[in-house]
DNA sequence: CACGGGATGGGGGTCAGCCCTGATGGACGA
DNA sequence: TCGTCCATCAGGGCTGACCCCCATCCCGTG
């Protein structure tokens, strides 16, 4: 019987290595690569012939979600967990989106992780169960307004802005970190706050925090 | 030999899951307690004749700063060893103002948590690589201004409205909450912002969340 | 009592955040 | 090829954030 191979990455090495520890525990699992970012993980998805990769979404450089989503572009075979701080409906529907099978919150028991990987392997996509409540709740929304989902999502140039701003930067420091002019942050900054129905930077750089896009 | 008795607290059971099985592997330490909230260590912290707590810096209902000092004043005897996601000086002593022994990184290796373990229990304080930087920094300059330090900088008025302005509120929409002038707003703002070197409400707002004065 | 710190304000200034309209070029799918 | 989405940018306007100097009042302490 072969194992799956896991592709587990983590910026925390200690947490990594507790995640290593519960998944190689098991006869059937077994992880072949670790990544502490998400480029290194996008790498680590081309070299390592791993079947399913364990992505946390919160990770410098690359988040698990733009991980994921080019794991899933360049190497289709790979199944993907993606792990998360935050029981967040807008996360929980893109990581549908760039390609996840399953999303696990790091508060599940062991059992659920292992019984997601699982699952994942099977070809069933895993729900945890505050997302099921979640799906539920936006079919039940969908269906009332007979609308599509409303696709408030951001654009990858957006995830940058907010992550910058969430950092602290200002617009100014924002256009010369990126090479553009002020006005174009502006604009994306005003496009970010109109989808996200927020008002300020601060509240943006608050929801950044929850979402664990960016550290407090 | 007695094993150290360790107290886990930690909000993500899967993390909690991984450091266990990390510090359950060695023969001098063994995890008696787990807890999932600053409230729940502390009760923890209380029943279970602890020699040592692991707290994890962001948790719900009390941060682990909040129950590092709630322990250390309730049960002495405890070592605390603080454990953080973020590389952060300010957190940093802030952890040693409430007690702690030791901050150890997640992003280190399972070795050094074990062997910050092993240093606090034998009464040292435990200092990952950064931190002994940030340290010496922070001698050299009080050195070099003749100062102390300033513990507990604002004023009880000045956290009220540090707290106000980090849960997103407008200068106006706190002068409205304090029944004061917007001026007096703005004047103690810039007090605050002086007082503790920062530039905009923005990154006021971060400070607070780290500290633990809000919720993100 | 006099002095200092804390809280409260006013006047007046600069600058950045935020919004609107409108426009262009490139990429990509129908 | 055409429409659509994305990223880019300009001009111009409003408001709030942030800063300066200064004044008042209360309070506790030397």
């Amino acid at each position: 019987m072969n194992k799956t191979r896991i592709l587990l990455a983590d910026d925390h090495a200690l947490v990594r290595r507790g995640l290593r520890l519960i998944l190689d525990a098991e006869p059937d699992l077994e992880v072949v690569a670790e990544a502490a970012d998400g480029a290194e993980a996008v790498a680590a998805a081309d070299e390592s012939e791993a079947d399913l990769a364990i992505l946390d979404i919160a990770m410098p450089r690359m988040t698990g979600l733009q991980a994921a989503r080019e794991i899933s572009r360049r190497a289709p075979g790979i199944r993907i967990l993606i792990l998360s701080m935050y029981d967040n409906e807008q996360y929980f529907f893109e990581s549908l989106k760039v390609g996840a099978s399953g999303y696990v919150l790091k508060s599940v028991a062991d059992q659920d992780l292992l019984e997601a990987c699982r699952a994942t392997m099977r070809g069933e996509p895993f729900l945890y169960p505050g997302a099921v409540t979640a799906l539920i709740r936006d079919y039940l929304q969908r269906d009332r307004e007979g609308e599509r989902i409303p696709d408030s999502i951001l654009t990858p140039r957006e995830e940058e802005i907010v992550k910058l701003i969430a950092e602290g930067n200002s617009a100014k420091e924002i256009a010369e970190t990126l090479v553009i002019s002020v006005k174009t942050v502006d604009r994306h900054r005003a496009n970010i706050l109109q989808k996200l129905g927020m008002r300020d930077r601060l509240e943006l750089t608050r929801y950044a925090i929850r979402a664990g896009l960016v550290e407090p």
